[in-house]
RNA sequence: GGGCGGCUAGCUCAGCUGGUUAGAGCACUUGCUUGACAUGCAAGAGGUCACUGGUUCGAGUCCAGUGUCGCCCA
């Protein structure tokens, strides 16, 4: 009988073929084992980089078999086939990474420093990306190694650098002061779509502004407005009130002056559509400086912004003695100050929805900041008509909706971060205010603008959004702004593989981008992938602890079970659970094949050695059962195709389950034993 | 408030452009220590395809609405 263990042990083999490929340099489109032809197009994947902030959980294993899938069957197809494999500095998630590690040593990213916090952050993603490398090889990827990219290296630098000039150069990049999303835990603004809106329950206070009379210019405790806020600590910064200007019960109250509290500001009662006659007492403070549609009311009424909080969500330059205090406990002082004085009317539950960080979870506070946006508008309809021509679809089809409604109603990107881990803004100031954007690795010379020379120059302390980078990615990693072979090969890539989750944040930016910088569509199709959940459903999750290991897996049942029960059963866009039972199902059918294995070398005559080459059946020796099974062979080569020519990837594993497992052991094998049985004629 | 998705066998899920007795894995029943595999083999039971109405010769599949769970956007 066979030499081959009986049951297979995935372990004593993964290792060595995985090395022989690598040996045989099959991987890279133009490796010396490379059998492509080159008269066929080429088909490209770049890699979504993953986060370098610890390890590869099941959902980048899931991302990779998927690729790697594609990307074996066009390589087997004979295209010249390019996976590329990739790594993301993931600026503001591994700072959050890195921070909880430091506060578990009783340091900071204040009390190291910023050369020192960058030092720290360089040998910590250093071990992070080899384990995570190494994950990505015990997965199977066949990736193109020798071009592995990561988006702080300096080919990303250069790109950074480059795109972000050009965007300034054509108007798509401005700087400017504009109510900005900032995070006190993280002490930075970011983006919209890294605000969290969260439904909770507040408290809507009403409180007692005095009505200023006009003849002795003191406040006249017995006219009063009552304004109703879900934010009183605000108060410090009120420049107004505003009423509907329809409102008949505060009609005779507009244009007359109100002091606020605790600052003994005097500022006027102003009438404006914006507010809701229904919410509270319909009489509103108006805070410029802390709120977006209180920001846009200012702008319309000419009303000074003035900033009461500080980077770390302190109250600050008030001249008042809640100065110092957090946001938080600001509040609690000055409701039970305004609770003294008799001015707090009333305070009642109420259901809000405050904006969080999706990384910290704190709340977010609107602040005036001086900062980079990218102007939006144009790259977006862009991107819209890439999609409406079909140039580039987006699969499944439905998520094509909520690509129109997000672009279509897009806001300008702020791309500033007042972090420290990523690609610094390639901006200098000069003392005039002159803005100079420059390329070059070193800077500029001079101001553009005056001549000043290069040392009078500051450059701006921020970083880029993590995106920034990320979004260049399909063609930064090809060698952009240069024009280099493999951009001219490999450029625009075949297919982009990622989770729908990151549709805005990245694809989307990546296609705006694309568009704006190489004139064409980064990719011909957008593939999203589902979610991988537990088996209860629930979001897989450090903090849960239901965070599956691939290598756990991998280690017990193999590479090859892993990646088949992580495709087998998945619909596009849909989010599978994954437990135990899936995998079993993966992990017996390798099982089976192994077994196939073992019957057909154990029967096969001993004249044809270990190794030859297959011949091709001989007619003359096929019975109707032979005929039978070439003919399912070739059947289910077709539905193989046609499953991935059509992106149903769980439509592909059915039927090699069903062709291999019931077809070809269940009668093709058992057949065969009757015939061997017969001793008739060989296999 | 707007949009999207799920609701199909006890559980987890497939069912593409509507077409013969609705499928898989797990679980379950019955029988198998058959020399590839008990990570196995054979046989079997199990579903008014959430609900209501409509289009059609024909609907799990299309249309309208309802319920319910979930996600996204505001």
């Amino acid at each position: 009988m066979s030499q081959l263990p009986k049951a297979y042990a995935p372990r004593d083999v993964e290792g060595a073929i995985y090395e022989r490929w690598l040996a045989a340099d099959v991987f890279a489109p133009d490796g010396a084992g490379s059998t492509a032809d080159p008269e066929l197009p080429t088909f490209t994947i770049i890699q979504p980089p993953p986060n370098v902030t610890g390890s590869l959980h099941l959902g980048h294993a899931q991302r990779t078999a998927v690729e790697d899938l594609m990307i074996r069957h066009a390589r087997m197809r004979g295209h010249r086939t390019l996976f590329l494999p990739g790594l993301d500095h993931a600026s503001i998630a591994a700072q959050f990474v890195l921070d909880g590690i430091l506060a578990g040593e009783g340091e900071s990213r204040l009390s190291l420093g910023r050369e020192r916090y960058l030092e720290r952050m360089r040998e910590f993603v250093a071990t992070t990306r080899e384990v995570m490398l190494a994950q990505q090889r015990r997965v199977g990827a066949s990736a193109d190694w020798g071009r592995l990219r990561y988006t702080m290296d300096e080919g990303s630098a250069k790109a950074v650098r480059t795109a972000f000039k050009r965007l300034f150069d054509a108007g798509l990049a401005y700087r400017t002061e504009a109510l900005v999303n900032w995070c006190p835990g993280c002490r930075t603004s970011v983006s919209d779509l890294e605000v969290v809106a969260t439904p909770q329950t507040g408290t809507l206070w009403s409180v007692r502004y005095h009505l200023v009379d006009p003849a002795t210019a003191r406040p006249d405790p017995s006219t009063t407005i009552t304004i109703a806020t879900t934010r009183p600590e605000t108060i410090l910064g009120d420049t107004a009130v505003a009423v509907h200007p329809d409102d008949a019960r505060y009609a005779a109250l507009v244009g007359r002056t109100v002091r606020i509290p605790f600052v003994d500001r005097d500022v006027l009662i102003i009438a404006d559509e914006m507010v809701e006659r229904d919410f509270g007492t319909g009489a509103v403070k108006i805070t410029p400086a802390h709120d977006h549609d209180d920001h846009a009311t200012g702008l319309r009424h000419g009303l000074p912004a003035p900033s009461i909080l500080a980077d770390d969500g302190s109250i600050e330059g008030t001249g008042t003695r809640y100065d110092g205090l957090d946001r938080s406990e600001a509040r609690n002082a000055i409701v039970a100050d305004l609770d003294r004085t008799g001015d707090l009317v009333s305070a009642t539950a109420h259901e809000m929805v405050i904006g969080r960080c999706q990384r910290s979870h704190d709340v977010i506070e609107p602040r005036l900041k001086t900062q980079w946006f990218i102007k939006t508008g144009p790259l977006a309809d862009r991107a819209l008509d890439a999609t409406r021509s079909g140039r580039t679809r987006i699969l499944p089809e439905r998520f094509e909706k909520t690509w129109e409604h997000w672009l279509t109603n897009i806001r300008d990107w702020n791309v500033s971060r007042q972090l420290w881990w990523g690609h610094r803004i390639p901006a200098w100031y000069c003392p005039d205010g002159h803005v100079t954007v420059s390329a070059s690795e070193i800077g500029p010379d001079a101001c553009d603008e005056c001549g000043r020379p290069a040392t009078d120059l500051r450059q701006d302390p921020d970083i880029f959004d993590t995106w920034f980078s990320s979004g260049l990615w399909p063609w930064s990693t090809l060698g952009w702004p240069d024009e280099t072979a493999d951009l001219a090969t490999y450029y625009p890539t075949a297919v982009m593989e990622t989770g729908y989750d990151i549709i805005f944040f990245w694809v989307a930016r990546m296609m705006m981008l694309g568009l704006e910088l190489t004139g064409r569509e980064p990719f011909h199709t957008v593939y999203l992938s589902g979610l991988i959940r537990d088996p209860e459903g629930q979001k897989m999750s450090k903090t849960k602890g239901n965070v599956v290991d691939p290598l756990g897996i991998i280690d017990s049942a193999g590479a090859d079970a892993l990646r088949f029960a992580v495709i087998h059963g998945a619909t596009p866009g849909n989010d599978q659970r994954f437990g135990p039972a899936r995998l079993e199902q993966s992990r017996n059918f390798a099982n089976k094949l192994w077994n196939a294995t073992r019957f057909v070398t154990g029967a096969r005559p001993a004249t044809i050695p270990d190794g030859a080459p297959r011949l091709s059946p001989d007619s003359r020796h096929m019975g109707p059962a032979e005929r039978w099974l070439l003919s399912r062979a070739a059947a289910a080569t077709e539905a193989a195709d046609t499953a991935i020519a059509g992106f149903a990837f769980g439509e592909l594993t059915r039927a090699l389950y069903e062709a291999i497992w019931s077809e070809y052991c269940d009668w093709g094998l058992e057949l065969a034993k009757v015939r061997l049985a017969d001793e008739r004629l060989d296999v």
